[in-house]
RNA sequence: GACCCUAUGGUCUAGCGGUUAGGACACCACCCUUUCACGGUGGUAGCUCGGGUUCGAUUCCCGAUAGGGUCGCCA
């Protein structure tokens, strides 16, 4: 039989970390398996569900390369849909759940109970057959001995998440639930709900949890909670992705970066952790930098863009191969794109901006001659290229009998406003002569 | 309160009875260097505790402790 793992968030309005790798783990192992990833909505507390909700866990899948082969195409319940297990919206499952309920009312395990229909649960100890924790055996907590029953259809007439969980994953024929291991304890009840139906329950694989990296519960208000905030701090959802598969999972062989497709063909259930693991941002940003440094071209153009026009860096006017050659020189400076801006915003400004204190600082009585002579050296340069450049001012230093640095330091200013950025030879290859000339004359006025 | 899961440096982890306990992040020192970085070299730091089992426990069992989870007409 084929494998089918599903997803199954509730629209919250953002997509909270910790079930973006359940969802990476279900996508992982469908991938792995060649089998099937279904994408369900659980809507059944409308209260809180908007068509908004649901396109920020769609949203947020795709951004994280998580595509489904079954689900919603839209946030829209009666939007577009792929696969032939539908709605995938519980909200549209309504007529589903009534005919169960009603199977289970004329077995006689559910009644009516003060409006609510309540599920006649059973009172014995119930093992879970785990493949990551093993066999776990639930027995009734002091509370539930009072009264094992739980409700199976509130007083509104709204299924409770216990039912529609389960109904859903049985007739959508899934066959692993890959899942938060909050859902552990609960799992006896939905094993008692299979019985009831008198079906086969699915396999579970119940995944440890992210903490924050003081070992508390990680919730949607803590820091980077929300798996968008990764975006909007430069990170490249492929290291994300990387990062995330760490935490719970290791491949054999000290293995730590890898793509997503070598991760597909690594990955199993049995290799899963049994413990909680911590956030740990240091990591995260390492393992985004590693991406960075061997990212292609044209993949670091794109993010870099993007993080530029979020930091509100407009790139308007200039060619593709100029920001493609303006922002090369600034890869392996930083490890988030959130960290680009201020080493190639002068790339992009008209008017370089020099603060006066570095000004007072880099170009005085002293310096300004020397800076000149480069100035002339540079405007006879027929070749403006980095190793020429580098050349010329070294060059002029040893006539001046200065150190490199010493020229270094003021161009750099003149060219950029600031002391810190891309190599200085790089940067002002590709802001050509003519730029060059102008910023030095500028700031050397 | 009851029940369940878990426990290797600060963090992520390898380990599955005998290892100088391995790797990575972070951190510290030095070297390199046109800035910032990178890179190189070296370093600090770990099996939660207590009982067993065994010739021998990080590893198996029990307990304690700690962390996490669940017990809802939330999901």
């Amino acid at each position: 039989m084929s494998v089918r793992v599903r997803f199954a968030p509730s629209p919250t309005g953002f997509l909270h970390i910790g079930g973006a790798r359940t969802a990476l783990f279900n996508w992982l192992y469908a991938r792995h398996m060649g089998g099937t990833f279904v994408l369900r909505i659980e809507d059944t507390d409308t209260a809180r569900n908007t068509q908004a909700a649901v396109e920020v866990i769609i949203n947020g899948l795709r951004w994280l390369g998580l595509e489904w082969d079954e689900g919603p195409t839209t946030g829209d319940p009666d939007g577009p849909r792929k696969g032939g297990h539908g709605p995938y919206f519980q909200s549209r499952r309504g007529e589903i759940y009534k005919k169960r309920v009603q199977e289970l009312v004329d077995k006689g395990l559910a009644y009516s109970s003060e409006g609510a229909v309540k599920f006649r649960m059973t009172r014995e100890p119930i093992t879970i057959p785990d493949l990551v924790v093993g066999n776990v055996t639930r027995v009734l907590t002091d509370r539930e001995e009072i009264d094992p029953d739980f409700v199976l259809v509130r007083s509104d007439g709204q299924p409770v998440f216990h039912l529609v969980n389960v109904i859903d994953d049985l007739e959508m024929g899934i066959t692993h639930v890959i899942r938060g291991e909050d859902h552990l304890a609960n799992t006896a009840k939905h094993l008692a709900l299979f019985r009831a139906f008198g079906a086969e329950p699915p396999k579970y694989a119940h995944i440890p949890l992210i903490l924050n990296s003081d070992g508390s519960k990680m919730s949607k208000r803590d820091q980077g909670a929300s798996l968008m905030t990764y975006n909007d701090e430069g990170y490249a959802p492929e290291a994300v992705l990387n990062y995330l598969v760490l935490l719970g999972w290791s491949p054999k062989g000290n293995r730590e970066v890898m793509p997503a497709k070598e991760i597909v063909e690594m990955f199993d259930l049995p290799q899963i952790l049994r413990h909680n693991a911590r956030f740990d941002m240091n990591k995260l940003q390492w393992v985004n930098w590693e991406y960075l440094k061997t990212m292609a071209p044209e993949r670091f153009v794109e993010l870099g863009t993007a993080a530029l026009q979020r930091a509100g860096v407009s790139l308007e006017g200039y060619t593709p191969a100029y920001i493609l050659a303006a922002l090369s020189t600034a890869k392996e400076k930083f490890k988030t794109f959130a960290d680009l801006k201020p080493f190639v915003d002068f790339y992009f400004q008209k008017e370089v901006e020099i603060p006066a204190e570095l000004a007072a600082k880099q170009f005085t009585a002293e310096s300004r001659p020397r800076l000149a002579r480069l100035r002339a050296a540079y405007a006879e340069l027929a070749a403006f290229d980095h190793a020429s450049v580098e050349k010329t001012l070294k060059s002029v230093a040893t006539e001046l009998g200065v150190k490199a640095g010493v020229l270094v330091h003021p161009v750099r200013v003149a060219c950029t406003g600031k002391e810190i950025g891309p190599s200085l030879y790089h940067l002002m290859e590709v802001l050509g002569k003519t730029e060059v000339l102008r910023r030095i004359d500028r700031a050397n006025a």
